[in-house]
DNA sequence: GGTCGAATCAATCATCTGTTTGATACGCTT
DNA sequence: AAGCGTATCAAACAGATGATTGATTCGACC
């Protein structure tokens, strides 16, 4: 197998599991069966390494399927409960999950690196929510308040991943897990639905 | 001052800012201003006084303030309110910010240290929310339910601590602050209870 | 005044860290 | 075949790391 991409698999599941300080060099080379020297000839160093891993591991994010208000018409509720439902999915999801621990662990302790993804990737998902959600708010709503619903709709959903470590720990029956997908969206999407629903009564179209 | 006492109060600051891994032994006794041999004399390892480091800092987490249900007698709504508002202002604090940033590291790097606080701190003040919430759900609710209702409440309050790194490099104005904090907590208890509310009108009480 | 334990210190230990070196092998073009 | 750039390798480098050692200081107690 290529050098490079043997490096690069092998770095970002330990990078994803433990951590840029918490993985050398060693580590990463003997598991992918290349030489130490190979990671300075590919990557310039460790902390370039590192760079290019989180930002592959975001670049390959696929945003294709992300449901859009112009996926639904007319209908803003709609593309509410679909943009929730594909984002508790890719939260709380079976598959691969490196790149949410990377960026968990981007948020404790952020590089240079999170800059880029945060623009290339994160914003683009923030603002598709922000176009559902200003079509169910009144006409004359403030910026921050629209900033708030989203944040709190975003949170909703991250809690389940950001908090797991937490979450598990807790003696709380019963656990959740990725069987409740479905029914974590559908709670989410209905609190937000009402709360947004109830600020139209309260201030007016 | 107390050598051991300096020590600690130098590591809480140091290994906040910049994790177990990001800050060595020397770092913390040049700062303290005592003898690297200090920290095995007084805490047997570095290890353990990170541990120390992280319960102490929980250990201190005022809970005695933290609302209750018994507190708003037949009033489940303004006990939700009052612990939205009471969570939000210690996730979204002016002053010593030390054990979430502790606590974030642990979610992304947990320790031996965090089935303690967990136990500790954490799960007394989940069951208090849970004890609020489910005085707002039907009586027929199951236990699944109740906990995604807590949790998406826990979520829309954490999202500005956990999430800080992400949000404030997304090029999206206005940026919230120290003092939006009422304002974010006024929205997040009304979501809530509208959420809440509607699901009652869906079942029945 | 002598003894004991706690506390502090400089110095050292063994190991691990990211990086660099110089040599070697391979595939390609001329 | 000669020359050249790419890739790989074992070895070494220089510095940092957590931990330990043995000596020394200090105050309390009998």
């Amino acid at each position: 197998m290529n050098t490079r991409d043997a490096i690069l698999k092998t770095a970002t599941r330990l990078f994803a599991a433990r951590g840029l300080d918490g993985v050398s060099i060693r580590d990463i080379c003997a598991e992918a069966g290349v030489n130490v020297a190979a990671i300075n000839y590919h990557f310039r160093g460790k902390d370039r390494l590192y760079q290019e891993v989180f930002e592959r591991a975001y670049r390959s994010a696929d945003l294709e399927q992300m449901p859009e208000l112009a996926d639904h018409g007319g209908d803003p509720a709609a593309g509410l409960t679909a943009w929730v439902t594909w984002y508790v999915g890719r939260t709380i999801s079976t598959g691969d999950d490196t790149a949410s621990q990377l960026l968990l662990r981007e948020a404790a302790n952020p590089t240079e690196a999170l800059e880029g993804v945060v623009h290339a990737t994160l914003h683009p998902v923030y603002q598709t929510l922000e176009d559902i959600v200003r079509a169910l708010l009144p006409e004359s709503h403030d910026a921050k308040t629209l900033k708030i619903h989203c944040l709190s709709i975003i949170g909703q959903c991250l809690v389940h991943r950001v908090c797991r470590a937490m979450i598990d720990r807790l003696p709380v029956e019963p656990a959740l897990g990725v069987d409740d997908r479905d029914e974590i969206a559908r709670i989410i999407a209905a609190n937000a639905l009402a709360g947004l629903a109830q600020h139209r009564a309260e201030v007016g179209p």
